[in-house]
DNA sequence: TCTGGGGTCCTAGGACCC
DNA sequence: TCTGGGGTCCTAGGACCC
């Protein structure tokens, strides 16, 4: 966890690739530039959704999540290609590879975009020689547009990335916010979907101009919490730092299919189960990864869906483990109507080698004593909280109870 | 005719403890 | 016998983002 104080005068960069996997495909096949592409999933399997889509489709009325068929009756000469997610990825990371060669104070958000804190890299140029070098570097060496935002904090940099597209730099300062971000409606403010602008556009709130000099006290009422983050982000105010470490702090690993029909065949549902208890496997074993409570979702045919979950007493990583559970839960809430989506994600997931040092405590109070042992459990249950400590109790309920009684020991005396 | 699949964060009620 | 207040954990659901 990066302690990087918010300061005064932060130059952030919002880095964001241009309807990006339609990117990588052009970059990939030359042949396709200037033409409208889209990406997009299995129609046979009713998931022919437009997922991303070239600026040529967009022209004619394409958009992200329209039905395929939709898309071509707007543009029947549509070219559609299924994803290549290894491509994306390898594009992704080289994108980057690049951004970390300015500084180390990188922190992806998704596969397409970041923020990079460049305060105090003048060593490299002002910040919109920094932005055009990179921009340059990324369209001439992996052959792909992008717009970036310049700003001192997250948000408006994000806001900023997103005024001018593709291939675009758009400085937002303080100074500019009057002018530059409080003309845009509401529904356009990163934060601010469809449940959150009806709310707000029902107390006359239309503009981010509204938000940013609305009643506060009448905003916490309506969105709670929410209502003061997003009108001091509307006046320019966030002071969240750039995480580099971020990315690896990852609390869930799920996967979730639609099924080709609704279904009640409790053998397709098995082999469904099999299939995500599978991918998440894989997908922890990839991570190093292990966690402690697992969640199902059931998505009914008239699209109501339920989550149920449970915590473990213990981690697990292996398939015959999330299977279980997962059956374990399944069997408890399904209501026997018919099935349109299952969905397995494990919870409350850490880094083996963050869990290791949990559970090597006991070697370790023998070889360094209690005194550092007492130093490294205050660390950790700052980082945690005790019930990590009940864990290791669970852990070894029948044999080895001195751990137990050793742990109400420390508990005691931490709480002196 | 019903929008996929991967996530994060927040809320709210009940259980339980002090 | 009923009376508070404070805090955390667990679970389910909702909103949002890409």
């Amino acid at each position: 966890m990066s302690q990087w104080y918010p300061k005064k005068g932060r130059v952030i960069f919002h880095v964001d690739m241009n309807s990006f996997y339609a990117s990588v495909e052009m970059a990939f096949d030359p042949k396709l530039k200037g033409k409208p592409l889209a990406i997009a999933g299995n129609p046979e399997e009713r998931k022919g959704i437009v997922v991303t889509s070239s600026y040529e489709a967009r022209a004619k009325g394409v958009k992200t999540t329209m039905q395929l068929w939709q898309a071509r009756k707007l543009c029947p000469e549509l070219i559609v290609l299924r994803p290549n997610f290894d491509r994306y990825r390898t594009a992704s990371k080289e994108m980057f590879q690049m951004l970390a060669e300015i500084t180390p104070y990188v922190q992806p958000v998704s596969i397409d975009e970041g923020y990079i804190d460049v305060t105090g890299t003048e060593q490299h140029g002002s910040p919109i020689e920094i932005a055009q070098n990179l921009q340059q570097k990324i369209s001439s060496e992996l052959d792909l547009p992008c717009s970036i935002g310049i700003a001192p904090n997250k948000f408006l940099a994000k806001m900023a990335s997103d005024m001018k597209k593709p291939m675009g730099i758009t400085i937002l300062r303080k100074r500019d916010i009057s002018d530059k971000l409080w003309p845009l409606p509401i529904e356009e403010m990163y934060g601010v979907g469809e449940k959150t602008a009806e709310k707000l556009r029902a107390v006359d709130i239309n503009t981010i101009r509204d938000l940013a000099n609305g009643d506060a006290y009448q905003l916490k009422r309506i969105l709670g919490i929410n209502g003061e983050r997003l009108q001091n982000r509307a006046n320019g105010i966030d002071v969240r730092p750039v995480d580099p470490d971020a990315v690896h702090e990852f609390k869930s690993i799920g996967s979730s299919q639609t099924l080709a029909e609704d279904t009640t065949d409790e053998t397709a549902i098995r082999k469904l189960m099999h299939q995500l208890a599978d991918n998440v496997e894989r997908r922890m074993k990839r991570k190093q990864a292990a966690g402690q409570s697992v969640q199902i979702m059931i998505r009914y045919h008239d699209h109501k869906t339920i989550t149920r979950s449970k915590k473990l007493p213990h981690f697990i990583e292996n398939k015959d483990d999330i299977l279980h559970f997962s059956n374990e839960l399944f069997q408890k809430h399904w209501n026997l109507e018919p099935i349109r989506l299952l969905g397995i994600t494990v919870q409350d997931v850490d880094e083996k080698k963050n869990l290791a040092k949990q559970l090597d405590l006991f070697t370790y109070e023998k070889e360094a004593g209690k005194e550092k042992l007492y130093e490294a459990m205050d660390e950790l249950s700052q980082k945690y909280g005790n019930n990590i400590f009940k864990q290791l109790h669970n852990d070894d309920k029948d044999e080895e109870k001195p751990r137990t009684s050793f742990q109400k020991d420390f508990l005691d005396d931490f709480k002196k």
